[in-house]
DNA sequence: ACTGAAAAGCAGTAGGG
DNA sequence: CCCTACTGCTTTTCAGT
């Protein structure tokens, strides 16, 4: 499942997961490769699955989602039904991510709302599954990145 | 610093959060406009910080990181020091994003690591801060999404 | 704020080392 | 697996509404 990247293939995820949308011409010059060579690359890791998407990235406050958090839910006693909150996670936008988690909680989600009143609306929601843990997000630190090159390697 | 956007706006938001590399011909097309109307309503997003950048996504099992993980941490006591723990951040790729938060825990971060040694590594470095509570994620129900329009609204 | 058209730049393909 | 050259599309710019 894991495909063998060398040096080139990590120079052009870095770059386009910093930059998205640079012309190939310009992110061939980047990895000192032609034009050509590179898309081939670049098709061959969206092909492969390694290159799963490209995404804008929207500023959650500047669009009117002020308030972040994170909720975990942990699920009561056993015969847990986890259908019913599939279901919700798409009927709720305001949920951005949802991880299945070991441990005490079940899940943890990144949730994005408009005001607190709203927050409490989507955890009163939550809250019919189980028991809610709801913390604020003060500030990101580290917004969000993807993986880099384990280590220096050989160009393989 | 809330932008004021319109149908319009949320559409094309809606297309790049899904497809962050169409064509802006293509993208005119689906949000029925022309080429260079739409490309200059991508423009002033940009220039205003709604659009905030573009992102290749990259799968963390195919590119051999296939441990991920929630870790959090605690600072004991008064007299916290963050600085070193931000630059942890920069030195440490395999955290992939760090929330800090209100409650029992400072900071709210999600690891992605080669193998379970390679975890307990970063975990051991992050217990030098505080106390660490670490949950393995099994899936992910919900990758990772972006707003979304929070209403269906008037064109304005 | 949007349209449409011309010029410049980029992506896709073919042919070849 | 890489290169160059050619062709068609996309992006950019700008005059006009």
């Amino acid at each position: 499942m894991t495909e063998s990247l060398d040096a080139t293939d990590w120079a052009i995820l870095d770059e386009l997961q910093h930059e998205g949308r640079i012309p190939f011409t310009e992110l061939a010059r980047r990895v000192n490769l032609s034009t050509s060579a590179t898309t081939e690359r670049v098709r061959r890791l969206e092909a492969a699955g390694v290159i799963s998407g490209y995404r804008a990235e929207v500023d959650l406050e500047r669009t009117g989602y002020p308030v972040l958090a994170v909720v975990r839910l942990k699920y009561p006693g056993p015969g847990n039904r986890h259908e019913p909150l599939r279901r919700l996670l798409g009927e709720r936008p305001e949920i951005l991510e949802c991880l299945r988690t070991t441990g005490d909680d079940c899940y943890v989600m990144k949730v994005a709302t408009t005001s607190m009143a709203h927050l409490e609306e989507v955890v009163d929601k939550l809250a019919e599954f189980g028991s809610t843990t709801t913390n604020l997000v003060l500030s990101r630190p580290l917004p969000l990145r993807g993986p880099r090159v384990p280590r220096a390697r050989p160009s393989e």
